[in-house]
RNA sequence: GUCCCCGUAGCUCAGCUGGAUAGAGCAUCGGAUUCCUAAUCCGAAGGUCACAGGUUCGAAUCCUGUCGGGGAUACCA
């Protein structure tokens, strides 16, 4: 019997009739203190039916109830009955379940659903920068914990590999001297020739009437660059397939070099003809309506404003293509749910989409999800690939492994010194990693990030480096001993096992899976990031007050299983952000 | 105008379905290293939880309104 099955039947017990009607998900949950107990019962709820005060009842029943099993100490503090695991117990519970795979389990959902989830969504002949970097990074995160929850997820990626930001791009290379593109950064290259294009046609309040004319005139250019490319031209079709196949490129090897993985790709481009056909069909059933010489789905029955799905001069936009791209994901990939990593500026677009898909009679409309997060902010103001003022994520990635590896060989360390190239290259990569996912996954999604170089590479406090450092403080311990620990094997003697910072630990790696849970539901993994802050801070403490290796027997025993077992969790949870651990650092 | 998000320590943020003395990191000040990795740990200082009402035995948390910041608001993606 676990310890809260058994702090519910001594409660049951002890309270009698009182017992029968109470939530226990509501009143029993762990005190707000860690030094309080593992588990609280709020006497609130029995205050009406005994006509007494709170804390009167709190006492009457801390005194009624007998610690055994897996309950070391019951005591009464205020309203409260305090219920304290047994150390040991508790201790045994925990590694058998990661022993046995009761623990894996538990992160499980009882049912297992086909969940597609989009996310990354680049667009290509524009710089990739850091504000893509959070999108990529929290849709992956879901992948995995959706992955762990037991589900068939679908990572899927959607390009944006057509249109006229496409053809603004080409025109300004096709007309200007731009040289030769760079080795490494050609998205950023030709995000730049993008960038300054707009710049170049752009009309502003300075602007006299020739130059506003020239500017109309560019245009006019651009969309001729747009009609050869649709036209299939032989000049400009060959420069537009070179320079897509650039952005591809490199963005796979971003990908890579992230362990993000995708099993399906879905292009833009290939998505015109559908959707206009999509437009047609349902323009001739009546779902969609003419209005003002453009094609439009009304929805003013569910409070939202009319949805535009082709514009008066005939052409298509993003609610068209994504019409076409969810018929496809429900009629050939046989999804259940289908969730939308995009940032909150789309909120209402999504409300549009999901609401117009199920005017068009897909029954699974409800079950698609805009995953909403904010932006990634530069301290002056948004981040804009239009504009050129966002951080290419090249220059990021290399400017944080440069970081890294400095600040490593700045050290010496007795672990490092016998480190291969090879090794350095690796574990700064990792710890680079750990930086990045974990500086963007820690805000909540609904928070705006600012990005500052200097905040990501600060070496101290609530970063991944922190993480990674504690968990290989704890493969610093196994390296130094010949000792194996087998968690299947239960500890009968603890010694002094059980002090404050060993129980914290010990109470707190075994939420890890209602965090998941919640995380599910929220789609927001922010939590797991807390958690693993959290877990490795209780870490650092009990490494401070707890002496391993140098323990007697019984004590050292309790407290490497203990270390196992928190590798083992801390592991787990990584994973399930992206982030890999390292032995030593 | 309407809708969505945010407002908690000097700064950046946690705070799960309302419950115990509102918690971390950074910055500031003080302390810890003959001992398993000091990218660490301990302590001090720092709060009218934007404001005003309401619901409740109890509100940072729920409701209403006000103020401030950001975003969206059919022919850009």
């Amino acid at each position: 019997m676990d310890f809260r099955e058994a702090v519910i039947e001594a409660l049951t017990h002890a309270l009698g009739d009182d017992a029968s009607s109470l939530d226990w998900g509501r009143f029993l949950s762990p005190p707000k203190k860690a030094e309080m107990g593992d588990l609280a019962f709020g006497c609130f709820p029995l205050a009406k039916a005994r006509r007494m005060a709170p804390p009167q009842i709190a006492a009457e029943v801390a005194a009624a109830i007998e610690p055994t099993g897996p309950i070391g100490k019951v005591e009464a503090v205020g309203p409260y009955v305090n219920f304290f695991a047994d150390p040991l117990a508790s201790l045994n519970a925990l590694t058998g379940a990661l022993a046995d795979g009761a623990f894996d389990a538990s992160m499980r959902s009882g049912t297992s659903t086909r969940i597609m989830v989009e996310f990354s969504q680049p667009n290509t002949h524009k710089t990739f920068h850091v504000g893509h970097l959070r999108n990529v990074l929290l849709g992956d995160a879901l992948v995995r914990v959706l992955s762990a929850r037991g589900h068939d997820v679908v990572p899927v990626n959607y390009y944006g590999d057509f249109g006229i930001d496409v053809a603004k791009c080409l025109w300004w290379l096709t007309t200007q001297d731009v040289g030769t593109p760079p080795a490494e950064g050609r998205t950023a290259w030709l995000g730049a020739a993008y960038s300054q294009a707009n710049t170049a046609i752009t009309i502003t309040d300075e602007d006299d009437e020739a130059t506003q004319a020239a500017k109309h005139a560019q245009f006019k250019d651009i969309r001729e660059v747009l009609r050869r490319m649709e036209e299939g031209e032989p000049d400009i079709t060959q420069l537009y397939r070179e320079t897509r196949q650039w952005c591809l490129d490199e963005f796979a090897d971003v990908y890579r070099w992230l362990d993000v993985r995708f099993v399906h790709d879905f292009f833009e481009s290939e998505l015109e003809a559908p959707a206009r056909a999509i437009v047609d069909a349902y323009l001739a059933k009546g779902t969609f309506v003419e209005s003002e010489g453009a094609i439009i789905c009304d929805l003013e029955d569910v409070g939202l404003v009319p949805a535009l799905v082709r514009k008066s001069d005939g052409a298509s936009l993003y609610m068209t293509w994504d019409l076409a791209l969810a018929a496809d994901k429900f009629d050939k990939f046989g999804i259940e749910r289908s969730y939308y990593v995009v940032a909150s500026e789309q909120n209402l677009h999504f409300q549009q989409l999901f609401a117009t898909l199920e005017k068009m009679g897909y029954d699974r409309a409800k079950d698609c999800r805009h995953v909403s997060y904010e932006l990634v902010m530069l301290p002056d103001g948004k981040m804009s690939s239009r504009k050129g003022t966002a951080t290419p994520f090249h220059e990021l990635r290399h400017g944080v492994l440069d970081a890294i590896e400095t600040k490593m060989r700045a050290e010496a360390r007795t672990e490092r010194e016998s480190w291969t190239d090879d090794q350095w290259h690796e574990t700064a990569r990792k710890v680079a990693i750990a930086c990045l996912k974990y500086g963007m996954l820690r805000a909540g999604n609904t928070r705006r990030v600012i990005y500052k170089l200097e905040d990501w590479l600060n070496p101290e406090g609530d970063t991944g480096a922190y993480l990674l450092y504690s968990l290989a403080r704890i493969s610093g311990i196994f390296r130094k001993t010949d000792e194996a620990v087998d968690l299947a094997t239960a500890i009968d003697a603890g010694g002094e096992f059980g002090g404050q910072a060993e129980r914290d630990l010990l109470g707190h790696l075994g939420r890890l899976p209602d965090v998941i849970r919640r995380v599910e539901d929220t789609l927001d993994p922010s939590a797991i990031a807390q958690f693993l802050y959290d877990g490795a801070k209780k870490f650092s403490r009990f490494y401070q007050e707890c002496p391993v290796l140098k323990a007697d027997d019984d004590t050292r025993r309790a407290r490497l299983a203990l270390c196992k077992a928190a590798e083992t969790v801390f592991t787990k949870a990584l994973a399930l952000l992206g982030i890999e651990p390292v032995e030593a650092m």
